[in-house]
RNA sequence: GCGGACGUGGCGGAACUGGUAUACGCGUACGUCUCAGAAGCGUAUGGAGCAAUCCUUGAGGGUUCGAGUCCCUCCGUCCGCACCA
């Protein structure tokens, strides 16, 4: 018998899947689908990276199965090529990107086919291919069409050292999520896309999937959906300098502690925007507003900053009870969330508080409810701590401390949910939340307030001024704009757009890819290119020069692998229909997607929500077939280097694919890869378990010579087998791969100390398959099929199979285990119980003394408390 | 601060709806093969103890005949959001 060879077997049988199509699938009616999607890479010039396979082999284990069961699989494959990587290696060598990229896919192109994917490379895409990107563009303007898509002058987060601008998502904590450099704000005129219209489409839609929880609840919060009320203050005759002259809109989601409100705070923001036009604020109170405001754009970690403010001298009057309370600048407000002015209730908010503290401002309890009155915290036994008479010092309506414990002791109210409204006028007495509706209705009955949800979630900037990005195809006209031949939609001139059959508008070749400090795309010094004809008018015109983020292709990617090769349409309805419409026969219209998606966590927000936002756009305009994307989303974990840390050069803990495969084969790689650990916790490389993987295949391909039709087969061991089919079945679908190739890994160890039959042997070559598929191939070859493994049928369990010649019962006496008894399976529980208590070591912990209850666990156990 | 995940041998990690904790792999030790080493193969392997037996799932308490699993308090690690009103 030949020894297990993988380099030589690997390459036979790579070369036979691409000779022969293996995995190339067609649409085929007759036949169940199933859209199987990871998130296509990135092709840098580094080459393929250890953490790719993880997501990669998962995904093809679980298509490999499919198919095994009957499914039509599509799994395929594409590069999302766009990016700054590639543009910066661009500017340092002077190479062109597309040149790059072409090289770069090629490389990725050769690792991915080494590793034995079964991807359709037919369908293959790539995110630079003005193929592909004319349909990207076209989507662009139908949202611009449909009124989505506007130019806007807006601060915007600039990275100074990319030198592009920043959707607000891709900045974390102050710094360019990228490079790391702190962000700068800058005013530029920017394409933004109205992803805030579909705000309560995208939260609603989160119901029809089936996505992880942790994916669910970040995209909640990134939406980040608060109801309340807006609710205005008017402002007092002495300010009659200040632009909001007559009232101040302030957001709350508390509208029921509005009685409690004793000052306004507005944020620096807001009280700039009224020094342009004209207020006469004092010396002290401007100073406090350039700090704040410089502040904000330096501090990275708000969580230590001290809250500063002044009293701007403006009175405002609280619509509630008329009280006039005064109005502050604070650097806790911020400009852009809701209003950008609060009202501010000491008692009941923590910040508010803090704030009031420090400048003495009164503050005033409205709700008794244990966890919300600020200052005072209530033990277990309803002992308050704190110092509420410092709190109520300034008002004497309110409870005294005993009345307030006494409130909440009677009504549980440690929530504020459960808190009753005190010292507010026509609310006392109710609840919070009936208080919050009935506070809305006297504002929206009186007219000084309305009911009003608010949204975390900022438009989209979606141009960036680099040059490696899917241009813009749209061309300002003045002439047109003059005689407003298009419609307004934004704020200034009004571009018009490339006609669809003059798609795509191609990057054109420039000499120079640096980008410009003054922030322009470096396609603006291209005059040629620059200077075009207006679609419309046939007149001068000029074309945008801004290129779209790299998030632009991959939001719709998944769409085109159904249909790759199209020229008049991104995909046709039909296929559409097929690989993405639902199977059941039962569906509601719009329902289906991609059957599942795997993919980092690391894009849950950005990618997820925007590619979430388009598809359901293009359903809205009857283009694709069903409102979400993605039926189902999982995620993976992170490898990390063997010394537990992120991989990375500097570290010098990175581990090469090929290197691996080179020294242990494919599948021992794969295999690896799958049994490391959990598949959506971090874990370990450690290359010590890569050769214990190496082992198990050799033991498994020494098995070859244990194969006697003479072999017996004992009721035992058709339990292991029966076993191993369906945890590896059922671990499989679960994404618990360690555990299903661990099984794998019992029953090998346990045919390898007998003589085997050909066909134990076969069904667990059947299993092992997709974990190992060329190994698998290989052996099933030897057997003599003529075949591919890969065409078969996935074994089937039966769980009547497993007989027990004996069952095992654990017998404890007083919750320890004490004995071990064998016994038929047919035993009544009588008679377990009767030979439990018979048996020896049972009567010793016994002592003599009477059970006082016996309970038993049918086939397991037997449980004696004395 | 809020939200989420988690804590089990020397190491990576198993354990279904509460029912024999430590599966599987790594490492280690001994044996076998070999001129020798490596790779194989075989056996053992949570801790203490000669043994009977006792102890053991971050710490402490509770519910239960029985808790890694459920409840409470605390400690620690990782991830996400962050003065979101």
């Amino acid at each position: 018998m030949k020894s297990y060879n993988p380099k030589e077997i690997e390459k036979r049988w790579q070369r036979r899947w691409e000779k022969e199509k293996t995995f190339s699938v067609k649409e085929d009616a007759k036949k169940k689908k199933f859209y199987a999607l990871i998130e296509f890479p990135y092709p840098s010039g580094a080459g393929l990276h250890v953490g790719h396979p993880r997501p990669f082999t998962a995904m093809d284990v679980i298509s490999r199965k499919k198919r095994m069961e009957g499914y039509n699989v599509l799994y395929p494959i594409g590069f999302d090529a766009f990016g700054l990587p590639t543009e910066n290696y661009a500017i340092k060598t002077g190479r062109p990107p597309a040149k790059v990229t072409k090289e770069n896919i090629a490389t990725f192109t050769r690792q991915l086919k080494s590793l034995g994917y079964s991807f359709d490379w037919s369908r293959s895409v790539d995110t630079t291919d003005p193929e592909y990107y004319r349909w990207t563009q076209w989507i662009f303007l139908q949202l611009y069409k449909h009124g989505l898509a506007y130019k806007k002058n807006q601060p915007i987060n600039w990275c100074p050292k990319d030198k592009i601008g920043l959707a607000n998502e891709e900045v974390v904590q102050g710094c360019c999520e990228r490079c790391g450099t702190p962000v700068e704000q800058r005013n530029k005129e920017q394409w933004m896309l109205a992803i805030t219209k579909y705000a309560d489409k995208l939260l609603e839609g989160l119901k029809e999937v089936d996505y992880i929880a942790p994916a669910r609840i970040q995209q909640e919060n990134w939406i980040g959906r608060s109801e309340g009320a807006e609710v205005q203050f008017v402002i007092q005759s002495e300010a009659k300098d200040l632009p909001i002259s007559r009232s101040l809109t302030v957001f709350t989601t508390r509208p029921d502690t509005i009685f409690g409100a004793t000052f306004v705070a507005v944020s620096a923001e807001l009280a700039q925007s009224w020094l342009k036009v004209g207020w006469q604020a004092s010396e002290k109170v401007k100073k406090n507003v350039e700090a704040t405001l410089k502040e904000r754009v330096a501090t990275a970690d708000r969580d230590e900053q001290e809250k500063t403010g002044v009293d701007t001298g403006i009175k405002a009057v609280n619509p509630a009870n008329g009280e006039e309370i005064p109005v502050w600048v604070t650097n806790y407000v911020m400009g852009g969330v809701g209003t950008g002015a609060i009202m501010a209730v000491p008692a009941h908010d923590e910040r508010d508080y803090e704030f009031a503290k420090k400048f003495g401002l009164p503050i005033k309890i409205v709700i008794c409810a244990a966890k919300h009155v600020s200052g005072l915290k209530f033990d277990k036994n309803g002992t308050a701590h704190g110092s509420i008479d410092e709190l109520n010092a300034s008002y004497s309506d309110v409870y005294t401390p005993e009345e307030m414990l006494k409130i909440i002791e009677e009504n549980g109210a440690e929530e504020l949910e459960d808190g009753l409204v005190c010292n507010s006028a026509f609310l006392n007495g109710l609840k919070a939340l009936e208080a919050k509706e009935k506070m809305i209705q006297w504002l929206e009955e009186k007219g000084v307030g309305k009911r009003k949800v608010n949204f975390k979630l900022r438009d989209w900037v979606f141009s960036r001024q680099r040059y490696w990005g899917e241009p813009l195809p749209l061309v300002f006209c003045e002439a047109c704009a003059k005689n407003k031949k298009f419609e307004s939609k934004g704020e200034e001139m009004n571009p018009g757009w490339i006609p669809d059959e003059k798609l795509p508008l191609k990057l054109p070749k420039v000499a120079k890819y640096e980008p410009t400090d003054t922030g322009e795309s470096p396609l603006a010094a291209m005059e040629k290119w620059v200077n075009t004809r207006c679609p419309r008018c046939g007149g001068k015109a000029r074309r945008e020069t801004d290129t779209m983020p790299n998030w632009a292709g991959s939001s719709w990617y998944f769409l085109r692998y159904c249909d790759p090769k199209n020229k008049k349409e991104f995909a046709s309805m039909k296929k559409l229909k097929y690989w993405l419409g639902s199977p059941k026969p039962d569906a509601k219209p719009g329902e289906g997607g991609v059957d599942w998606y795997n993919g980092g966590m690391e894009h849950t927000v950005l990618h997820l929500l925007y590619s979430r936002f388009w598809n359901q756009f293009l359903f809205d305009i009857g283009a694709v077939p069903t409102h979400e994307p993605y039926k189902k989303r999982t995620s993976h974990g992170m490898i990390l280097g063997p010394d537990g840390e992120k991989m990375s050069k500097s570290r010098g803990n990175v581990i090469n694919p090929d290197e691996m495969v080179e020294k242990f084969g494919t599948d021992a790689f794969r295999m690896y890869i799958m049994f490391m650990g959990p598949f959506d916790q971090a874990v370990m490389w450690d290359t010590n378990g890569l050769v214990g993987v190496r082992r198990f295949l050799d033991k498994v391909w020494n098995l070859q010579e244990k194969i006697s039709e003479n072999a017996t087969f004992s009721n035992i061991d058709e339990n292991h087998l029966q076993t191993t089919v369906k945890k590896v079945s059922d671990d499989i679908d679960q994404m618990k791969f360690n555990t299903a190739i661990a099984q794998l890994m019992t029953l090998t160890n346990h045919f390898s100390k007998k003589n085997i039959k050909r066909v134990h042997f076969e069904t667990l070559l059947l299993l092992l398959s997709p974990f190992a598929p060329h190994f698998c191939e290989e052996l099933w070859e030897n057997l003599g099929h003529n075949s591919p493994i890969s065409k078969e049928t996935w074994p089937q369990y039966d769980l009547n199979k497993i007989k027990n010649q004996s069952m095992t019962i654990v017998v404890q006496v007083n919750g320890k285990v004490r004995e071990e008894m064998g016994l038929v399976p047919e035993a009544s529980e009588e008679d377990v119980k009767q030979a439990a208590l018979a048996s020896e070591k049972v009567q010793k912990w016994l002592e003599g003394k009477e059970p006082k209850k016996i309970i038993y666990v049918k086939g397991k156990l037997v449980s004696i408390v004395v």
